[in-house]
DNA sequence: ATTTGTGCAAATCGTTTGCATCTGA
DNA sequence: TCAGATGCAAACGATTTGCACAAAT
């Protein structure tokens, strides 16, 4: 897989990708999967985590979400799909796909051309 | 506006409402709302600003959306509607709303309501 | 007079970078 | 061997906070 994407496989590459890629689709923060990491005594500094996250994702392997403020979250599913965040625990959910769709979209603007379309629906407690 | 809102009307929450809501709809970061100010020769610490924002933001006055990164743009259209990001220049520009509609979405998980749904067309220049 | 807002500078958070050292082909 | 990867600590940019001072009711 990390020769495919022309990526040394190294200790620490093949460590990081084990647990983004064997366990189902994750949405993680390079904190989050540094601390996972840690906790596995896969030992990879933080430097290495945000390096490795940012190589998987140009080599197509990984895709951004941008939700709020600083926080990134790096999404395992590549394939076009939207997301639920939970604003309680900060926590992301693949919609499933196929169901949802987005109708009427208008032309974009001169000389541009859609890239990507990004649907988060943000929830919260019922009360 | 401000009294309405719970705010009491300072001279920079003055100000800063006239260059948010006198010039049609917009979305500006702190940084640059912060510009404009001290262009205008409103001086105004950046440090208020962000106050500001945020006290607009929990008045009902502003919207926030998250684009990526650090940034975080303010929108002074507080109706339910979505937008195109220019990847280019980093704009945020308003869809027409009605046009546009998002079917289809499943069941939130177990005792979550939706609060928001934030659509976000990502614009590449057409090569 | 009392409460609330403001400005500054320092602190924080997530992220990136420079650079010496190490590693895989 | 040696390009490329890693780790550390320092640098960074956006945002926040603590606190003395100023302005609004």
């Amino acid at each position: 897989m990390l020769r495919n994407a022309g990526l040394r496989p190294t200790r620490q590459r093949m460590s990081l990708a084990e647990l983004l890629f064997s366990r189902g689709d994750r949405h993680l923060t390079a904190e989050a999967l540094h601390e996972e990491a840690v906790k596995e005594s896969v030992p990879v500094s933080l430097a290495t985590v945000y390096n490795t996250l940012h190589q998987f994702t140009e080599a197509g392997l990984l895709r951004e979400v941008a939700v709020e403020g600083a926080k990134t979250y790096f999404d395992t599913n590549t394939s076009n799909h939207f997301h639920f965040f939970c604003e309680r625990d900060g926590k992301l959910v693949d919609i499933e796909p196929g169901a949802l769709s987005v109708d009427g979209l208008p032309e974009p603007p001169e000389n541009m051309e859609i890239s990507r379309i990004d649907v988060l629906v943000r929830l919260v407690e019922k009360r």
